[in-house]
RNA sequence: GCCGCUGUGGCGAAAUGGCAGACGCAACGGACUUAAAAUCCGUUGGGCUUAACGGCCCGUGCCGGUUCGAGUCCGGCCAGCGGUACCA
């Protein structure tokens, strides 16, 4: 195949002005404290979710969303930012590990390699970070810190009166290892055999690891945990004033799952009623309606509420169940299951007798472990009690009910079940009021009569923070006398053992293990084998980029202080990244970020300020982009054929940002057509073949059309880059281009605003003409990329006569062209002696005329 | 099942309640060229009508409502995508 003609010479100028960014360190963003800091500028913290550096490169999903924070930065830089731009990698992570075990070499050597192969991709779409700031996770010099928040953590407790985070030296109590932030339970874990680690709930997608779909079952061991849970009420409430989506701020409410009710305690037994089961319920105002209750079979209690008669029984369900993973447990869902304990409960709100049940539709891991079941009222617990035909009691009527004289206390089922709101009915204490006011009257009885209170639970769990793989962080704890105890911060960095086996044992006990002299730390302690999860290097990477090279401190006061703080809402101003991420990484990050808050060590609850999720990219086919449908795009493939500013202005042209659209070469193919007449605005091929300054260029003043269309561009693309509209915006940019590529005379001024407007979408080409102008013209004085943002004049987007449509009835029938400032009853009269609105209103009544200044005249005639 | 998002030309998409389809792709026609590519100029939602200028009707997933006027607001459906799933 031949050579492509380029259509112009993006190969030669794109590799120049990086190089000469990089040499000029164009992008640096200087802390407070250095010289050339100028703290008379605002700040603006644009971040990317940094990627895992895989061994497959980006693919043009990634720069989606890069090339969006790339514009904003560059504009920002215009307006007269500090601009914090910066670039790392996430990179300790499963794959390096997986692929060191297959074929032997180090994770550090895969990792580095995968790292310089993103970097050189990153830099050849010519993006404008500081580099100076790059970090990797992995880097003992970052997990250092890593490893140095995780001991602020473990430091720590949640003071339940101060709701905050407070160091432990706080806690009166006797076992301040039971109120940690970080704590050690033998827990019943998500354990996957194939990938020999325990995942967190999160990485468990349908009873199978979210990385590889292995299956993964229920364990107990001992782990780590953080108490994530303690945050949950300031986990929901803090996330309100931001200026997220809606849609992540609500998947993260709903992770959260508040739910406000009340906890109930029954009297329980075998044959006396000398035990005590609480229950949780959200609808407090339906305890007469409880016929049975259900324990999660894992309960420890149902040992003590079974009956001799009904142990075999109760043994052998139990057993069934925890066989079970959790897909299966899922998968038999549909089917409800259970048995009688033999034990009966005592209804507290009316004295009644009712039996307990277990139940494997009831979870030790959520509430209490054990419920109240009202069968009329909650559809799994009436799908229960019609299959084991337990009794059925209505207590909530759509209409109030006279307690007089009205149904049987314990009324045949009904068989029907409505969860709705309604009226209390068959409740004595509450009869005939509404579901809210009977909840709180209720509440306020159980709480009067000690036999329960109002409460809140969270769907939430701790999260367990600890795996069995090597490619990770150590936690910085030994382990004497079957205790933990931190390391001292003058240990830290704590580097894992240079391993040549990382595979997992197999038996859950961390590769670590097999390393017998790091294990060994002084006399009879040694190392905890656990390393942390890929989550926490990314749970404070923004605040390291602040920062980068500190060897004192996790990040300095008056850096953290200046990029993360501010008068207004501060942390980062602009954080774009996939909805992949809407609960993990956003979750765990905030929660560090508001233990180091609490501590002290922050200026501000929240880290992310304004987050926005960019659609995910299709291929050609509109099938996600995958080695198995070959559809997968290198972003280098179509940067040598078209240049990195036609890749990136086709990125965001493409159409809204956080919209899923399929990728489409022709598109390139006319960007880089665009980009070509703006070339060709200002430059023209000699007989030679070399480009040179067109001839059309002259110093002239705008038509008035042409000033028009300018500003209005300035304008409209000021306002779309402030509301990521970048496709809209490089729109208007082809529309300046498409008006002043007809023109005989092309003005240098308006080609100059051109320049710098697209300067963030096309850096290159506006950089390379920016300087070919500046050897004819003066007044180009520096790079394109140290001017100043054009501003708009309205006064020439006025036009003085303006074009009204005219409608009858709503429809458009005539348009006519008046002065700008006429009169509306001039205009009024003017429409209505049009000659069409006479033909077509004739034999008609006027019934009204509506007048919308410079825009349209509606007649209504009937 | 529940929650959320999205439905507009052949395609990607625009449109503070006020001319639906800006801009781009594709297609078609023209100029330039020996020719092609590239480039430049033009046409392009569908239908009917006119010799032509033009004119008329229909059209933003479906049904209804609010309004002088609805792609846009409200109510009810349908479809696709994503999340979640016994959370008491």
């Amino acid at each position: 195949m031949s050579e492509r003609r380029k259509p112009y010479p993006f190969d030669q100028l794109e590799p120049k002005w990086q190089t000469l960014w990089d040499e000029r360190r164009a992008f640096r963003a200087p802390n407070p404290g250095e010289p050339d800091f100028d703290s008379t500028k605002p700040k603006f913290y644009v971040l990317d979710m940094f990627p895992y550096p895989s061994g497959a490169g980006l693919h043009v999903g990634h720069p989606e969303g890069y090339t969006a924070t790339d514009i904003i930065a560059r504009y920002k830089r215009l307006r007269g930012c500090n601009v914090l731009h910066p670039m790392g990698w996430d990179a300790f992570g499963l794959p390096a590990e997986q692929y060191a075990i297959k074929t032997g070499q180090h994770p550090s050597i895969t990792t580095r390699d995968n790292v310089a192969k993103f970097k050189t991709q990153l830099k050849r779409i010519g993006f404008s970070y500081d580099w100076e700031r790059e970090i990797s996770t992995a880097d003992p010099k970052y997990f250092r810190w890593t490893q140095w928040i995780f001991l602020q953590i473990y430091n720590s407790w949640f003071n339940p009166e101060t709701r905050r985070a407070e160091p432990i030296t706080s806690y009166t109590g006797d076992d301040p290892d039971s109120v940690r932030l970080a704590y050690v339970a033998e827990v019943a874990v998500n354990w996957c055999p194939e990938l020999g680690t325990v995942l967190a709930n999160e990485e468990v997608i349908d009873g199978k690891s979210e990385v590889g779909s292995f299956p993964v079952v229920k364990r107990p061991m001992r782990q780590w945990i953080l108490r994530i849970t303690a945050f949950a009420e300031r986990l929901i409430d803090e996330l309100e004033p931001l200026d997220w989506p809606t849609g992540i701020k609500l998947l993260q409410r709903n992770w959260i799952g508040r739910s406000e009710g009340a906890e109930v305690n029954f009297a329980a037994g075998v044959d006396d009623s000398s035990d005590n089961v609480t229950v949780f319920t959200t609808r407090p105002d339906t305890l007469y309606g409880a016929t049975y209750m259900v324990l999660a079979p894992e309960n420890p209690l149902v040992e003590r509420l079974t009956t001799a008669e009904q142990r075999p029984a109760v043994e052998q369900y139990r057993q069934q169940i925890a066989a079970k993973s959790d897909l299966e447990r899922t998968d038999l869902a549909k089917e409800k299951s259970g048995i009688f304990t033999g034990g009966f409960a005592m209804n507290p709100v009316n004295g009644e007798r009712i039996p307990i049940w277990i139940a494997d539709y009831v979870l030790m891991s959520y509430g209490t472990g054990a419920i109240m079941a009202v069968p009329a009222h909650d559809e799994r617990d009436f799908e229960f009690a019609q299959k084991f035909h337990l009794p059925i009691r209505e207590v909530v009527a759509a209409a109030p009910r006279s307690s007089e004289g009205g149904e049987a206390p314990c009324s045949l089922p009904p068989l029907v079940c409505t969860t709705d709101d309604g009226f209390a009915v068959n409740s004595p204490l509450i009869d005939g009021l509404p579901t809210a006011a009977a909840t709180s009257k209720m509440i306020e009885w159980l709480e009067q009569n000690a036999h329960g209170r109002r409460d809140v639970r969270y769907k939430l769990r701790d999260w367990l923070f600890s795996r069995q793989r090597y490619w990770g962080e150590p936690f910085p704890i030994v382990w004497r006398d079957g205790k933990h105890e931190a390391l001292p911060e003058s240990d830290l960095p704590l580097e894992p053992p240079p391993l040549d086996d990382f595979k997992p044992t197999g038996t859950g006990e961390p590769p670590l293990a097999k390393a017998k002299d790091w294990l060994r730390y002084s006399g009879a302690a040694s190392r905890e084998t656990n390393t942390m999860p890929q989550w926490a290097g990314s749970c404070w990477y923004y605040l390291r980029f602040c920062d980068p090279g500190n060897d004192e401190r996790l990040v300095g006061e008056a850096a953290e202080r200046y990029w993360m703080g501010g008068d207004q809402a501060g942390g980062v101003d602009l954080y774009i990244g996939g909805t992949e991420h809407a609960v993990l990484h956003l979750l765990y990050a905030r929660f560090w970020h508001k233990v180091l808050f609490d501590l002290g060590h922050l200026s501000k609850t929240e880290p992310f300020q304004r987050l926005v999720n960019q659609g995910m990219i299709l291929g050609e086919d509109g099938r996600k982009m995958s080695k198995r449908w070959g559809n997968v795009i290198d972003p280098l493939d179509v940067i040598a054929l078209y240049g990195a500013d036609a890749f990136r202005c086709y990125e965001m042209f493409m159409g809204p940002l956080e919209q899923m659209k399929p990728w489409s070469m022709k598109g390139v193919e006319g960007v880089s057509r665009f980009l070509a007449r703006v070339w060709r605005l200002m430059m023209e091929e000699n007989q030679a073949g070399d480009w040179i300054l067109s001839d059309h260029l002259q110093e002239i003043a705008l038509e008035k059309r042409q000033l028009r269309v300018m500003h209005a561009t300035i304008k409209k693309v000021t306002e779309d880059i402030e509301a990521l509209s970048f496709n809209t915006a490089i729109s208007q940019m082809m529309v300046f281009v498409n008006e002043f590529t007809g023109a005989a005379a092309r003005p240098v001024s308006a080609l100059r605003t051109l320049l710098i407007l697209l300067n963030p979408f096309a850096p290159h080409i506006s950089s390379e003409l920016w300087e070919a102008l500046a050897q004819k013209f003066p007044g180009g004085e520096g790079d394109v990329t140290q001017q100043d943002w054009p501003e708009h004049d309205p006064a020439h987007l006025i036009e003085d006569e303006v074009e009204i449509i005219i409608q009858i009835n709503g429809k458009l029938r005539d348009k006519i062209v008046v002065p700008l400032d006429i009169a509306e009853e001039d205009l009024k009269a003017l429409a209505l002696a049009r000659p069409k609105v006479i033909e077509l209103t004739a034999g008609k009544a006027i019934a009204k005329v509506v007048v919308v200044p410079k825009k349209l005249v509606n007649i209504v005639a009937r």
